[in-house]
DNA sequence: ATGAACTATAAACCTAGGTTTATAGCAACA
DNA sequence: TGTTGCTATAAACCTAGGTTTATAGTTCAT
């Protein structure tokens, strides 16, 4: 595959392919060169792409997201229990502010929001 | 209240309450001059930055909340209710991802994860 | 075999969301 | 009464996460 059909697969722009990759985000074991020096990818990079995507729109940085893609086969076990249980509780902290600002949207839609503050 | 408590109150710092301030984010009842143009703000405006930040941090843009805020009074029932709920169609987006993005940091816990592309 | 479409890199540019700096006017306590 | 600390504004600066531009080589359909 070349980048133009990963960023049709993935709905990432090419540039942003590139840019990823200057990050360092993409392994080299998907990514080869041919004669042109054009990329060429293996299909499992969508798949990949898409974790990525995931985890990028929730809460990690790219440079996070870069060391356990990179690192994560040199830690130890008990390392990376300890990155993902960090990771898991920020998420559920996430999801508490989530909750708590659907009831809010709810609240103001019937008037009972903190926003209403004149009248 | 003056702006350094505020700060401590709240968490924010003096300087980001300033800058949403300049944003629009604040509205008027909230916040008056002294006579040596202090800004005085009434108790109330620590709850509401609880909630901007539980807002702020999760799906919207200060722009967002701004126009939420100011334009919520004058807005039609009808016009909020889309409003809010599109925001909460897309804190449910969010949630999902949240939800994926655990299974895929348990499963590479567990060498399951696409990220252990070699060995 | 040639023009439109695709690939490459480096470097400049952009936006959101702040933070820092420079400068100046009050305040509050010893 | 002075000096330490709070307040103010405007403007410059910063970072993450991309995007755009300039320049050049490649490929494919006709």
């Amino acid at each position: 595959m070349k980048i133009n059909d990963v960023s049709k697969l993935t709905g990432l722009p090419i540039s942003t392919l590139r840019f990823y990759e200057r990050k360092n985000l993409i392994p080299d074991s998907f990514v080869k060169r041919d004669a042109n020096n054009y990329r060429i990818y293996s299909e499992e990079i969508v798949e990949f792409l898409d974790d990525v995507k995931s985890l990028l729109s929730v809460d990690f940085s790219i440079e996070e997201l870069s060391l356990l893609v990179n690192q994560q086969l040199q830690l130890s076990y008990e390392a990376k229990k300890k990155m993902v249980e960090q990771k898991i509780n920020e998420i559920e902290e996430i999801q508490k502010r989530l909750r708590k600002s659907k009831k809010f949207l709810l609240a103001s839609l019937e008037g009972k929001a903190n926003f209403r503050t004149k009248c």
